[in-house]
DNA sequence: ACACAAAACTAACGCTTATTAGTTTTTATA
DNA sequence: TATAAAAACTAATAAGCGTTAGTTTTGTGT
């Protein structure tokens, strides 16, 4: 049928795998068969067990390389020196970013993580959880040095880290507005709210 | 095997719907087996049919309630007397209570409704999409009349309906504050970042 | 108690799934 | 150009899927 086409700087796996990123939206990852894979990569599926182990490893693969992204990302920014404020402002525009240029890979990893087999289920869950509470406990300092209002900092990491998901739905909208525009436009929204 | 025991006001149908719903929460739509579902229900699989004509059936059975519940109370707030900043709170505590008080199903119609076959795929999305252009109408009229801030209305329409969806994070984490405090917080957060 | 309908059951169908085995073709190296 | 490895292929497997057919049990109204 045919070749796999790599690029320069990625392996065959890699095409694989953002290949399955996109008909994983599409389809939902159970939907998603290993036949249509295999199609949109231009092969016959089993061809497609030379580069890969399994299916489910396609999703683990997709959902840690995100969940590493973000945990690392924080784990610089609570390194940094300016107060919690600056760094909320930083994470937030973090995950703009990320939705906006990773969105396949994003969306793949906040929707389908289900499917994932134990033990990668388990890890994935306590991975984000403990992102979750990293998030809290900025909020919480942040309320202690009178940056934030006395709003319940739960409520509050809740808030935004849901606001910020549903980026995944400009994608589709497509409105007239830069990326620019929209990454000002939601942190305004998401911080003047908190600031006192 | 059993029977399905119906309560007063609730068909077997009713109780297959609910069943399901919990179902597809926990598995998906598409892994979630009608012989599981038949387990929950205590019946065997081909019994379910007696009262359901498929299972993209029960999908369009729940997609369609939640969202007909959403679009005649925005029917209802649109006609009531108030300015949009009223409507827009009325608004926003209601998307509150329905995550709160029928939460399998909202999440369901928000999850799974990529699996409803055509037309009601169509008709949903087509529905869905209406929904957001009133909403966006009234966040322009309230920017008219001086009551928000000049963001763009698409941004703030897409940053509260994804902060209100994101409710369904609070089902797992239970935290300890009550629903009345998490609705002040959460109105407050969306709301006070928007008004002058 | 009898008759009819509702709702359960068992068995099975046709289809799709991820994956494996075994073989052939392609590519890279020397 | 010969050789070895990489990567494609075809064929097939076992398992699970939604659903149908046909039959038996259960419940209801007279």
């Amino acid at each position: 049928m045919g070749k796999i086409k790599t690029g320069k700087n990625n392996s065959k796996k890699d095409v694989i795998a953002r290949k399955a990123a996109a008909l994983f939206i599409k389809k939902g990852y159970t939907s998603a068969s290993m036949r249509e894979l295999a199609e949109a990569v231009g092969v016959e599926a089993p061809s497609l067990y030379n580069h890969i182990g399994s299916k489910s490893e396609i999703l683990q693969t997709i959902c840690f390389k995100i969940a590493n992204e973000f945990t690392s990302h924080l784990d610089n920014t609570e390194n940094s020196p300016v107060n919690a404020l600056a760094q909320l402002e930083t994470i937030i525009r973090f995950h703009i970013q990320m939705m906006l240029n990773n969105f396949d890979e994003v969306y793949v990893a906040n929707h389908e993580w289900k499917h994932l087999k134990e033990p990668f289920l388990s890890n994935f869950l306590f991975q984000r959880r403990g992102y979750e509470k990293r998030l809290v406990v900025l909020l919480e300092s942040g309320i202690k040095s009178d940056l934030f209002k006395k709003i319940n900092p739960y409520v509050a990491v809740l808030t935004i880290l849901s606001a910020l998901r549903g980026l995944e739905f400009w994608q589709q909208h497509k409105k007239n507005i830069s990326n620019q525009q929209l990454e000002e436009d939601m942190v305004n929204h998401l911080i003047k709210g908190l600031i006192k």
